[in-house]
Parts: C-alpha cells; sequence; structure tokens
RNA sequence: GCCCGGGUGGCGGAACGGCAGACGCGGCGGACUCAAAAUCCGCUGUCCGAAAGGGCGUGUGGGUUCGAAUCCCACCCCGGGCACCA
C-alpha cells in the first residue's frame, strides 16, 4: 500500500528550478555594481572578487568549473555579508589555439574565438556563477586593443620599451617562427624540419627596472608563500662582485692593451680556487678570444647549440664532455696572478650576470664536473668538515690556500671571508662589488597574427616612430589567408603594412609582430573597474576604491608569469601616471586552486584530455557539481577528475531537499512549547555550524563545511526521527540556518527551498551570527595517556584545574595497570590532556 | 637538472605538536518490498582474540620532544613552473 502523502511531496528536479534561478540572477542585477553608487561608499563596504579571466577554448572544462565555482561562493558570501561586491568576467581571447584552428580550417580567428566565447559563457551560467557581465572584457575587443597599445606608447615613451636581439625558434621549413610549444624533439610539429635558434630584434619591457621592488613588494601582500618563494627565486637576487680577469699573453701575464673579461661571482671568497674561466657560447668576444687553432672546434661546438633548449644546457643532466670547448687563450687569475685557461660552455647564459664566470670547482659541483672532464685543476678554498665524503663542497667552513701578499682569508668562515674578499677587489681596483638579478627582461613581441599589434612604424628616412594616436586601434585585418606554414599573414597583407610616416608623411610599414598575450592579462582587471570609459585607460577615481583586488583566484602554474607580469603592470602604470601613483600591487589576496587532473596528468585542450561539465549538469544538475567540486580535495590541491564524487553529492541534496521541503514527509508531526535537552542540543549544535562554517569560508576549507553540512544533516534526521519528535521551532531554525549558511555553495536548491518555506530570498538575506553563549561547551573529554599512549577518558568540566586533572588521571583504574611506582613526571594540559612518564 | 609543492584505510580526504582515520565513496549487514530499485538504520584501518582487550599503523631511514601525520635532516616516488601554451 503506498504512502499517499509521500506520492505528493515535490521531487527535487535540478534541471527544473536552476535555470530558472539563473535566470533571475541576470534579470534581477543582483551582482552587478553601478559605479555611479560606489562613490559614496567606504573601501570597507566595497570587495573586488576576481578569478582569472580564461582563455575561451570552447565549452568550460571541469578545472574552469572548478575555478569559478571558489570564486562564485565569495561573491555569494560576500554579499551576504553585507558587502558591494564586484565580480567581472572577462575573456584572455587572443593566443595561439584560434590561429592554429585557423590554419587547419580557415575560419577566421576572431569569429572562431567569438563562437567559443559564447560557449564557455553559457556553461558558466549554468554552474550558476554569477558576474556582472555588462563589464566583459574581451582581449580582441577594438576598445582593448586601443587601450592596450595606448599603454605600450606610454611605456614606449617612459623608457619602458626598447628593442634588442634575441634568439627565436626558427623552422627553415615553415620560414616562421615557432612557440616554445610547438617545438617537440628539438624539431617543428607541423614540418617534423630542425627547429634552429635565430636571432631577431625584438620588443622587450623593462621589467628588470622594478626587480627590487617585485621582490620588496612580495612582504607586503597575503598571498601563498609558495607563491612567494617562487617569484622570490624567480627574481634570483644576489649579491656578490663584478671584476675583471685580464687577458694572458703567450707567456702567462697580463696583456696590456685588451680590456679584461668581466665576470660577475656571488662567492668571490673562493678566487683563489679559480683555476679556470668560462664564456658563455654567444658571448660577444668569443671570436676575439678564440685562437686559431681551436677556431674550428669552437664554430662546431657553437652550431651544436642551435637546437638546445634553456633547460637542456642549464641541466646537469647527461655527459660534461660534449658541454664545453676550450678557446685557445688564457685568462689571468687576478689574485693568485697565474694564468688559467679560458672555455666556453652551454651552461653559462649571456643573459646572466656577465654572460662569464670564474670556475671554481673546490666549491662548485658544476665546476668540478666540467674540470674532471678537462683535466683541469682543483684547489679546495675552504675546508670541508672531517666525515665530507662529497665533492665539491658549498657548505660553510674555514678558508683555506687562500692568501696572497696583500690578501689573507685563511681561517676565515665564508661570510667573513666574502666580505673580506669583496673589500679587497674594490681598493685593488680590480672591480665593483655588484648586485645580480636572475630576472630578465620581458619579451613581449610575437610573430603571431592573433594578437594585439605593436603600434609602430617604420619609415626608411626617419627610423623607428610610434604609430599616431589618431591610428589607434590598429587592428588584424579580416580579409586574410592562413598559410599552412604557420607564418602570420600580417607579413604579407599590403592594407595592413602600408602607412605613412607620422613624421615625414612618406610611405612606410607597419609593425607586424603582435604583442604576448600576457600583456593583455596584465591590467585587465584595471580595466574592469570602468571599461565603458574612452578617456583613460584605467578610472583613477574609482581604482582608488576597488584596488588592489581583494581576492584574485586562479592555477598554481601561473604562479609566476602571470602574476609577475601583472604585478610589473600595476607599478608601471602607477609610475606613469595613468593609475593611481599608491597602488603598487594588484591583488591584495591571492588563492591558487590546485588543478583538475585527468589519468594523472595536466587537463587541457591541447592533451584532449577535457572533461565537459554539460552532461554531468544535465544528468545530476549545477548544485551538485559544485558541492562536489567543493567537497573532494582542499581547493588548493589538484585533483583527479575520476575521484568526484556527485552521486553522493547529489544523494546528499536529495535529502537535504526531503528534509527542508514545507510538505516534508518527515515533519508532518511536530511539537510546540517546552523545549526538551534534545532540542537545546540541536540549538546549540546550529550554532557551532554557524561557526564552523564562517571559519571554513574564511580559511578556504570547503571541504571540511561539506562534511559539516552532511554530518549536520544526518542529526537532523536522527532529531526528527526520534521517539519524542521535533520542536517545530527549533527544527525551522536549524533548517533555515543551514540553507542560508549553503547558499554560496549550491545557491539553487537553496534560493528554491528557502523561497518555497516563505523565508524571502536566500541570496540577499543576512550572513547567520552565531550567539557566543551557545557556543560554550561545559563538559570535555579528557585524554589520559601514559607515556604518550592514550590508555584512559574522562570526562570533565571545562573550567578543571589542573590540580584537580591530574588527580583525577593519576586516580584513573585503566591507568594504574600502567603505573609502577611514582610516575617520573606529569604533563598536564587542562581540560584536554594528561600525560604520566612512568 | 634547477625552483616550488605533495605522499594518511579499498578510494577522496579529516586532524591549533596532544584521542589518527571526521565527512563522503565503496563494501558488508538490517528494515521496507512479492521482488528489485530508491529510501531509512547500523557496521567497516590492520593483525591477534569468542569477547573483553591488546599489538601495529600517516612513503622510507634517522633525529628533536613527556608526546610527531604535524618540527628538523637524508632518501624514494608523484605533480606544477622553467621566460614564445595560457
Amino acid at each position: 500500500m503506498a504512502d499517499p502523502a509521500s506520492t505528493e511531496i515535490p521531487r527535487y528536479r535540478p534541471t527544473d528550478i536552476e535555470p530558472r534561478w539563473q535566470q533571475r540572477w541576470l534579470d534581477d542585477g543582483t551582482y552587478e555594481v553601478d559605479n555611479d553608487k560606489i562613490a559614496s561608499l567606504d573601501a570597507d563596504q566595497v570587495r573586488y572578487v576576481l578569478s582569472m579571466y580564461p582563455y575561451p577554448s570552447g565549452p568550460a572544462h571541469i578545472g574552469h568549473v572548478r575555478n569559478y565555482t571558489f570564486g562564485d561562493l565569495l561573491v555569494r558570501y560576500h554579499t551576504m555579508n553585507g558587502k558591494t561586491v564586484l565580480s567581472p568576467i572577462g575573456f584572455d581571447s587572443f593566443g595561439l589555439p584560434a590561429e592554429n584552428a585557423a590554419i587547419k580550417s580557415g575560419e577566421h580567428p576572431r569569429s572562431f574565438t567569438n563562437a567559443r566565447i559564447e560557449e564557455l559563457s553559457s556553461s558558466l551560467r549554468r554552474i550558476g556563477a554569477v558576474y556582472d557581465w555588462r563589464r566583459m572584457i574581451k582581449s580582441h575587443d577594438p576598445d582593448y586593443i586601443l587601450w592596450n597599445q595606448r599603454l605600450f606608447l606610454t611605456f614606449y615613451e617612459s623608457g619602458l620599451v626598447y628593442r634588442k636581439n634575441s634568439p627565436v625558434n626558427w623552422c627553415s621549413g615553415c620560414q616562421t617562427v615557432l612557440a616554445n610549444e610547438q617545438v617537440v624533439d628539438g624539431l617543428c610539429e607541423r614540418s617534423d624540419d630542425p627547429v634552429e635558434r635565430r636571432d631577431m630584434e625584438q620588443w622587450f619591457y623593462r621589467i628588470t627596472d622594478y626587480a627590487q621592488e617585485l621582490l620588496d613588494d612580495l612582504d607586503h601582500i597575503e598571498w601563498p608563500d609558495r607563491v612567494k618563494t617562487m617569484q622570490r627565486n624567480w627574481i634570483g637576487r644576489s649579491e656578490g662582485a663584478q671584476f675583471g680577469l685580464p687577458i694572458a699573453d703567450a707567456d702567462g701575464n697580463a696583456r696590456t692593451g685588451t680590456p679584461p673579461l668581466e665576470v660577475y661571482t656571488t662567492r668571490p671568497d673562493t678566487s683563489f680556487g679559480m683555476t679556470f674561466a668560462v664564456m658563455s657560447p654567444e658571448h660577444p668576444r668569443v671570436d676575439e678570444l678564440t685562437s686559431a687553432d681551436q677556431l674550428e672546434a669552437v664554430r662546431a661546438f657553437q652550431k651544436s647549440l642551435d637546437n638546445k633548449s634553456e633547460i637542456d644546457r642549464l641541466s646537469t643532466a647527461g655527459n660534461i664532455e660534449k658541454r664545453g670547448v676550450f678557446t685557445g687563450s688564457h685568462v689571468v687569475n687576478p689574485v693568485t696572478n697565474t694564468a688559467i685557461p679560458l672555455y666556453l660552455a652551454d651552461y653559462v647564459l649571456t643573459t646572466y650576470g656577465t654572460g662569464a664566470i670564474m670556475a671554481v670547482p673546490g666549491q662548485d659541483q658544476r665546476d668540478w664536473d666540467f674540470a674532471k672532464a678537462y683535466g683541469l685543476d682543483i684547489i679546495r678554498t675552504v675546508q670541508p668538515p672531517d666525515d665530507f665524503d662529497g665533492e665539491a663542497f658549498t657548505g660553510d667552513g674555514p678558508a683555506i690556500n687562500s692568501a696572497n701578499e696583500k690578501l689573507d682569508l685563511n681561517g676565515m668562515e665564508v661570510a667573513e671571508a666574502k666580505a673580506k674578499a669583496t673589500d679587497w677587489i674594490e681598493e685593488a681596483n680590480l672591480g665593483t662589488r655588484q648586485i645580480n638579478f636572475r630576472l630578465r627582461d620581458w619579451l613581449l613581441s610575437r610573430q603571431r597574427f592573433w594578437g594585439c599589434p605593436i603600434p609602430m612604424i617604420y619609415c626608411d628616412d626617419c627610423g623607428l616612430r610610434p604609430a599616431p594616436l589618431s591610428d589607434l586601434p590598429i587592428e588584424a585585418p579580416d580579409d586574410v589567408e592562413f598559410r599552412p606554414t604557420g607564418e602570420s599573414p600580417l607579413l604579407y597583407h599590403e592594407g595592413f603594412l602600408n602607412t605613412t610616416c607620422p613624421d615625414c608623411a612618406k610611405p612606410a610599414r607597419r609593425e607586424t609582430d603582435t604583442m604576448d598575450t600576457f600583456v593583455d592579462s596584465s591590467w585587465y582587471f584595471l580595466r574592469f573597474i570602468d571599461p565603458w570609459n574612452m578617456d583613460t585607460a584605467v578610472n583613477s577615481d574609482l581604482a582608488e576604491k576597488f584596488m588592489p583586488v581583494d581576492q584574485y583566484i586562479g592555477g598554481i602554474e601561473h604562479a609566476i608569469l602571470h602574476l609577475m607580469y601583472a604585478r610589473f603592470f600595476t607599478k608601471a602604470l602607477a609610475d606613469t601616471g595613468l593609475a593611481p601613483s599608491g597602488i603598487r600591487e594588484p591583488f591584495r589576496r591571492l588563492f591558487t586552486q590546485g588543478m583538475v587532473r585527468m589519468g594523472g596528468g595536466k587537463m587541457s585542450k591541447s592533451k584532449g584530455n577535457t572533461v565537459a561539465p554539460e552532461e554531468t549538469i544535465d544528468a545530476h544538475g549545477a548544485d551538485a557539481l559544485r558541492l562536489a567540486i567543493l567537497q573532494v580535495k582542499p581547493p588548493a590541491e589538484d585533483v583527479d577528475y575520476e575521484d568526484f564524487q556527485i552521486d553522493g553529492c547529489e544523494r546528499f541534496l536529495q535529502r537535504l531537499w526531503r528534509l527542508a521541503l514545507p510538505e516534508s514527509d518527515l515533519t508532518t508531526n511536530m511539537r510546540t512549547g517546552e523545549l526538551t535537552a534534545a532540542d537545546t542540543e540541536i540549538d546549540k549544535a546550529t550554532h557551532h555550524l554557524i561557526d564552523r562554517i564562517t571559519r571554513d569560508y574564511e580559511r578556504w576549507s570547503y571541504n571540511t563545511a561539506v562534511a559539516a553540512f552532511m554530518e549536520f544533516t544526518n542529526g537532523l534526521y536522527k532529531y526528527v526521527q526520534a521517539d519524542d519528535g521535533a520542536h517545530a521551532d527549533t527544527l525551522a531554525f536549524a533548517i533555515d540556518t543551514m540553507l542560508a549558511l549553503m547558499a554560496p555553495a549550491v545557491p539553487h536548491i537553496t534560493g528554491e527551498l528557502v523561497e518555497r518555506r516563505q523565508s524571502g530570498n536566500v541570496h540577499l538575506a543576512a550572513w547567520p551570527v552565531a550567539d557566543e553563549a551557545k557556543l560554550v561547551v561545559d563538559t570535555v573529554t579528557m585524554i589520559v595517556q601514559v607515556n604518550g599512549k592514550v590508555r584512559d577518558r574522562i570526562d570533565v568540566p571545562a573550567e578543571i584545574s589542573d590540580t584537580d586533572a591530574e588527580a583525577l588521571a593519576i586516580g584513573s583504574e585503566a591507568v594504574a595497570g600502567y603505573l609502577d611506582g611514582e610516575p617520573k613526571k606529569v604533563i598536564v594540559r587542562a581540560p584536554k590532556l594528561v600525560n604520566i612518564v612512568a
């Protein structure tokens, strides 16, 4: 016999309720922020929550969903806390994949990209993420191109832009430049031709001007320590000395009239152990310093590096024998006054320091390996400890073998020896102390079509000229043909190429390089503040209100490049007057969420292992998917898609629905009147839930928040099914409170249930506040340990004194058997623990 | 190779230096059902034991501590980044 009541209960059908709520959020403009209302608000009433804008690769994959769920939860949470929350969205819409698609299919990247943006926008709406869509920015919007180009020109005027030669990956078969990603095992992924390194004149941003500030300001932002550490290491500040090694003549004496070879070292204290020197194979003085009989070997060595990546070159794996070559020349170690051989080695880079090093095999493992391979001398200048069984010794210890007539370091520890050696180098006029950074200037030119054109003009008479502002935006043309080789169509488009010189009005040609897409993403967060403004790139008044971004959310894979470039842009914009000078950092707090992996590897469009959320949403609903994302792992960690527990989450939402629905079969008979002990328990648990969820949301512990919801719901099921049933008021408060706490996580079902319970719009409701008095616990389970092992548990009053706690523990029968006479020591941590050391 | 993370039951995970394994998945059992599904309730680290109870247990090896998953050192394995994928 079927229960007639149960058939009448409306079922939880996410596909029925979710679209309605999504439409409502759009229609009501709940998450839109009007700039004209911002002026009257205090900074504390305004929040700026931003998830990194996505590259539009098509419909969202599950990695996107994870990212945007975290951000959406925060937007909704802060909104319920009474804040005005700026939550914009945009698309990083320039880039290689659209160009590759164009080469394959002939479809113009613009229409291709716009279609992908539509798909991605639609999936973002379908997961229930809320944005102020009116502020949408696409990197390829003409307006955004215009301001991007204006910023470039302003930086150019300020001396933050320059040109120099730099190597690119060149495919001789395709006659085009390849991205690193397009080089597979040294071959072109399109044509399989070998890829060589070729020098080209390219554009750079002078990010190194900001190296010290980029380093220092890390101390003032709330970012994960690991990201700060990665950025510090990337900037790579080192203190050392730069000095000259005189070129030796045939007799081994310093040659006159030839400038010495400049080297940089962080360990000037080890100079007495310098037994050879090494130049980068690209060093400008290689030709000058190569002897006739070594010329052939040097040329062959240089040639062998054409197809070697920097990672290969810096790697210490592989046989060192083929990684260097003797130049045939010697230089003089100015400290020992002896001639030492000069080599080239692949692991010395022109981009760092002076492009030449002094080699000290005794204290540097790579130099040690090199010395062994080439039969060079090894002199220790730091005494290793007696039990040291390694090769090069890089640790601290007293200096040895380190004295000449004027300088004696022997016996000094490294720091002292370093200071003294540096002083001496300066006094002896050999060189100067020097701070170096590993950070290199930002190469922003790309030999591509689908990017923001660099607004420069080449005139045969006037040279390089900035494009006039009236030309902006300079857009990539629509009538282009993509060649199968991947060459940029800009190189052949006469309409784009031909212009006139802004100075002499003679025919001139446009720059065909476009900007790195990291340029677009380096300031979009500033444009979101007032994307409609056509007077200025950044609305400074509003920027003062909104900036810095209170919470920036994105993948850990952006820990270095994007986040460093955005920090640089923010500082440069402030210094060039384009943004308020006080805004030195873009993102006050950063959260880097882990990646969603598939079969253990990174999920990406290029690997073809993405999972579309659409089917999951159709089958289980967006709320179940959101909940599964929150539940499966701490947000900071990588997660395998296989581990998502959608079924369990959907089941939980069904349980919630059944319990919270006004016509629930579980709540047909409820008590009123006097509260019982059980009611008080539930009430206290409700206040504890408020406390716990608030703290979990604040500390990004969403998986434990979901556990708390499930635990609480299980408790309520027991409560309503108990013999004496639930008290109507207690239960209503418990359920309404939980729905409010869950609203940021699962916005559709909570919106629907609260509306059906006639409790209003949960998303506009105030965030619940716990009653401190109800959080007080009066009884605690005290742990009694003997030698660190748990032997008893005793319920004690929360305010128990140390003396009483100890007496209780010693008197415990369970403990007696483990004690042999007087305890040696008793550690008391009342009321939680007593440890007896027997 | 270098820089940065991570490693806890069958699985995802929880745990201010203080009860290891919350919560979920899976599994097992029970209730309901003619039956099944769904739902509801219970059990579920491992070894010994009928049970009570006890031993062992957080990648491996050492250390600090009254007490270590947590702090330190070394090693192994997995992931991210390495400057033109974004």
